[in-house]
DNA sequence: TAAGCCAAGTAATACGTATAACGTCAGGCC
DNA sequence: GGCCTGACGTTATACGTATTACTTGGCTTA
């Protein structure tokens, strides 16, 4: 009725315990003879063994499990960056246990109760950082996604040339003739977005004009701050760069309602490159970022440091993605 | 050095590792004096004390984990789907493990490798029902989304209103006049979307005409996969009803790239009402399914399985909703 | 033939927790 | 004073596994 555990195979197969253990670890070879280790591994499969992993952990005192804490998976960068860690996590034997920090919507605070796996190590989005208190992840090996190399306690970060893809943007933007930016800028306070912002500050020279909004990361949301910026018709920006590919498919929808074509009366920049760029209509200029990479370096960088090896790399570069929604500035 | 035991607890506070149990634990209100109990709660934080939950679930025998089975995360749908069961598990001290069943890019195959977490039970999409035996999840309860009610061993199923959804679509189009449809099903073969597509063909009455064209779940399968299909204008259909709102994406493409108006020349309808059905211009007329909710259900009949409470509930209903991509049929 | 050695297996143990079973001590009651 | 009772702790144990240290018997080798 109950699960076999290795005791009840070493009854059926008429030997002890260990060697049950010995055959199915499959890591001694030459212990144990070909021809009782078949006949063990025969007895598992018949009674259906599997090993109880609460107990493995225990024994082996680790449980090769990483936790990711990201803002939210309903955010297909996040997903990907999901997906990358659990790939290579799998080539490894380890497992991805998710933290989807509370956004009102999210599980619980505490993600030992919330996954109740024991845990090896954290992978951390600088955009869930607030969470990592409440977890005391800072006493679990700790990586960092797109976070300040220079804060913080993290054994390692892996981190994306954000500054690199917004200089594409925007270099991209002036050879077009723009003049006057508007940065829609995401209301989420984080590493990456302040970076993004200060490299677009810092790339518009004189003769320049920039304003900031924020929005929050909706596609309605950016749609009606950028209806209420927009409004006025004197001094319009030329170029709209978007913190995010869902704010740029809301600021799409806002210059429609406006009446004005885009690239002809106003470009439009996006970014992260998600399914929802060529999704829309027009296809959106963005910058392209390897969200996979991301979760594959993030889990890369773990495993090194689950061995005490330490770990960096350069910034993954990033590219950006010409389209249909930035064009030449329009002359008026 | 070392992560701190209940045993090293008691020895710092001078009582029994027994006691330490029976505070932390918080079960047996007046087995400890409040005096003590103070005494212990405070050595246990100032020691920074932390549960070995490998050694919990062995003694347990439980891990109040969950294993969710869904073909992709980056499909929003399953994304929501998954914050909805792990809302409701974290409510109940449970959490979540995910298992995004192997299309290529997931993880690999065995779930009890990758999510090293003990598991209590299994929830799965039928969409990645084919990862089920490959899991031997049929040794733990399991609790199926989107199946077939007469088939499998599931111990529960949750499941949508798709016939009925599919009814709101049809007769919103035949009342808007339409006569001449084309289904733009998925490829991906599964009872969700054979359900879908036998209610429509069933409410398709004489005098209508009915195409099929399968695609991949991709906005560019799908705009390819229309093209082509409606490349010769000869009774061409006046609506496309598609399995999804990724289909529906690429079907806008298509119609703008052949110089169809969206909706005056062909009504265009969707299926979920994933954050892509209103970033797309038009606003996609499609069938909203609650996501959140099916994971919620689906979680929820799993503790009422484990409980061995038998769990029934009827389909979820769904919600046609009417936006700008549906329209009355051309006259000509 | 004795000493040594290898092959093939087994017994014993520890991982850290939760809890059942068992003291112990003080007070109340007849 | 003896006995019961409750309050408060403690001792002991089991969960299922991986691995270390040991046993055994047959074989080689000097």
């Amino acid at each position: 009725m109950t699960r076999p555990t290795s005791r009840d195979v070493a009854t059926a197969a008429g030997v002890s315990q260990a060697t049950v253990s010995l055959v199915l670890g499959d890591k001694w070879p030459g212990r144990v003879s070909e021809r009782t280790a078949t006949h063990v591994r025969e007895t598992a499969t018949r009674l259906g063994y599997r090993p109880n992993l609460a107990a493995r952990n225990l024994r082996l005192g680790t449980t090769r499990t990483a936790l990711l804490v990201v803002p939210a998976l309903t955010n297909e960068f996040f997903a990907r960056v999901y997906t990358g860690a659990a790939r290579v996590a799998a080539e490894h034997g380890f497992g991805v246990v998710l933290y989807p920090s509370p956004d009102g919507t999210g599980p619980a605070r505490d993600p030992f109760a919330s996954a109740r796996a024991a845990l090896d190590g954290v992978i951390a989005s600088s955009m869930a950082a607030d969470a990592l208190d409440a977890i005391g992840g800072n006493t679990l090996p700790l990586v960092m996604l797109d976070s300040d190399p220079a804060a913080g306690t993290a054994a390692a970060h892996v981190n994306l040339a954000m500054a690199d893809g917004m200089r594409q943007i925007t270099e991209h933007l002036l050879a077009l003739g723009h003049r006057r930016f508007l940065h829609l800028a995401s209301a989420v306070d984080s590493w990456t977005f302040d970076t993004r912002a200060e490299a677009l500050t810092a790339l518009l020279g004189p003769g320049t004009e920039l304003r900031t909004v924020r929005s929050p990361l909706t596609v309605d949301g950016a749609r009606t701050a950028l209806e209420a910026a927009l409004a006025a018709p004197q001094d319009r920006p030329t170029a709209v760069v978007c913190d995010d590919d869902i704010l740029a498919a809301g600021a799409c929808k806002a210059a429609r309602r406006l009446g004005l074509r885009i690239p002809e009366d106003l470009s439009i920049t996006g970014f992260d490159d998600l399914a929802l760029a060529t999704a829309v209509e027009p296809e959106l200029t963005t910058v392209h970022l390897p969200a996979e990479r991301v979760g594959e370096q993030g889990m890369t960088a773990l495993l090194a440091v689950l061995e005490g090896t330490p770990w960096t790399a350069p910034d993954l570069p990033v590219r950006l993605v010409v389209r249909d929604s930035s064009g030449p500035a329009p002359t008026a």
